[in-house]
DNA sequence: GTGAAAGCGCTAACAG
DNA sequence: CTGTTAGCGCTTTCAC
């Protein structure tokens, strides 16, 4: 007594007509008279069909599912973007393959592999750095691949970002306005180019706008976790660092309690600023000061792109970048903006 | 120029075998003689042939993909839980299309119906609770289906939980023990089961061994959300209440964030425990004390009971109750434990 | 408008 | 150990 599945072929037997028609009117196809389309519909409900998805797919060679590459979908950062591209992609008809690659290289491979294996009509790449196999993969799949809060230096794929250099000058230059001479750049790996490229780069320009010397021991690393942060308040502390801009929420929250667990005040005596303005900037306490990064529309703007991509639509500009604020909120004693 | 690919036939001809040895080899079938598969392998190798998964499913009626429904990826609580299912789904070959329900019941039943319409193997479903709809569709479908931290009161999916009952009672008589008279019950949905039955009757039992009356006064429900924490606080302590269990991090972030506002000293005089232990109940200030759910271990065990059931293995027991801790941080007096 | 028929790329008996 | 042969359920020309 296995799963029994009642095909194309059944509907239109009973319906007295052919498996095109059934096929026509599954498909919203407007060449089948309206009468025929009634009685095939009632049969379809009658019988309680629903067409197989996997068959179509062979057919047609399209799956209407894309798959989606995800560093970790516990990170609140990810999850946002992944939340956008959901939506979009339901909106749209498609279904998203979710796999987390905890950004490692070849695990990426390898569902990249997987991914293309099961016929994705497209794929959304989310992670630190694409590496040069990752990029021969794409171009060699055919398949449409957009990035999303991911960047591609050489501009080869797709993908949706804000202008990084240009918010962390902004920011860098508040601190500065509020009289900070010491700014950390407390980041996550440097080897993604938002961070070791672009924000570092906007780092470097607001202090040459200001005239402060560019102190590389004023540049930290660590793997972007909450611990991460909170451990290294000492030394920032300790290298008479007065403010600090943060390149992941996890990473500043860490940081912010670690400062306040020195007893310095925040933001009087230390102020921060931080990236992403994830959900958790406002759980922190004094409310983390951010760059609104908008997580969920990334997201989505990705994923519309893709759909734009695989519909073979004329595309006016694949890299987009998309506007952002900065909250100024409990961790800056700037208020106003 | 479209995407051209090279199918099990091309292998074939160019091994000079047939595409069941192809197949054969493809699959790991061990009757193959070695020269053969190694001859096959080569020229796998050499087309650069990848196996089309679609093909596959639609000819072994098996796709290797599970679907996972699931409230807000968005929620650290649903994101820890998928992500457990994520990592056993890969080590057990499988993939998981994630889709966002809301909550909504119109949306989860549609959801379902084109996660069967593709043919997925089994559905693990994350949500408040399961209604008579869901479970009909889940029933006349045929596929495996297995709860990951929701519960089905008539037990007749297969879920994973921890004994919700056991430990509220275990934290509310801690409460007590601390001298509190005046615990609130701060909750998201009542609708839950989870929370309206079986958390609710965990804190009723321990009220009752202490011989304190139950108030329903002090039952609050709410969104779950951070807002709807902070903006309970000041209701609270107009009540005169000294302490609060709540169901879910974010609102027990918000809650204690609020009470703190009110200029109440935490622990000492307002103490709180959560109910997930997610990772922002660490960013907290205090931090949280909290039901330590093993949220990553119920996702986990939840994907492992759904490949025995879709692999047909026996299963002892398919309503599986995991076992949790406990965590006294910073917003209770008691440290021990 | 509608039907017939040829696949889509692979698996799964069944022979041999 | 290997090949032949049917399909899996649907889409898609191409006729009519």
């Amino acid at each position: 007594m296995e799963k029994q599945t009642i095909t194309i072929y059944d509907v239109a037997r009973e319906a007295n007509v052919s498996m095109a028609t059934v096929s026509r009117v599954v498909n919203g196809n407007p060449n089948v008279k309206p009468s025929t389309r009634k009685k095939v519909l009632e049969v379809i409900d009658r019988l309680d069909y629903r067409p197989n998805a996997v068959a179509r797919g062979l057919a047609s060679k399209k799956t209407t599912t894309v798959g989606v590459l995800i560093p970790d979908v516990t990170n609140v950062f990810f999850a946002s973007l992944a939340r956008g591209i959901d939506d979009i992609a339901t909106m749209y008809k498609y279904n998203i393959i979710l796999a987390n690659s905890d950004q490692n290289e070849n695990k990426e491979i390898q569902v990249l592999n997987t991914l293309l294996a099961k016929q994705v009509d497209g794929i959304i790449y989310m992670g630190n750095k694409i590496t040069d196999e990752l990029r021969a993969e794409f171009a060699r799949s055919k398949t449409p691949v957009v990035l999303a809060g991911t960047v591609d230096p050489d501009q080869e794929v797709g993908s949706v970002n804000i202008d990084y250099i240009d918010a962390t000058e902004k920011v860098i230059a508040k601190l500065i306005e509020s009289d900070r001479k010491n700014i950390g750049f407390i980041s996550s790996q440097i080897a993604n180019p938002i961070n070791g490229q672009y924000r570092l780069k906007g780092y470097k320009n607001a202090l040459l706008s200001a005239g402060i010397t560019y102190d590389e021991s004023f540049v930290f690393e660590s793997d972007g976790s909450v611990d991460a942060g909170e451990s290294m308040a000492a030394q920032l502390l300790e290298k008479g660092i007065d403010s600090a801009y943060v390149t992941d929420d996890e990473l500043a929250i860490g940081l912010l309690n670690g400062i306040i667990n020195a007893g310095v005040n925040v933001p009087e005596d230390f102020e921060i600023i931080s990236s992403n303005n994830s959900k958790i900037t406002e759980m922190a306490r004094p409310k983390l000061s951010s760059i609104m990064l908008p997580l969920y529309d990334i997201g989505a703007v990705a994923m519309r792109l893709l759909t734009k991509i695989m519909n073979k639509e004329e595309i006016d500009e694949k890299t987009i970048t998309l506007p952002y604020k900065i909250v100024y909120r409990g961790t800056t004693t700037l208020e106003e903006e």
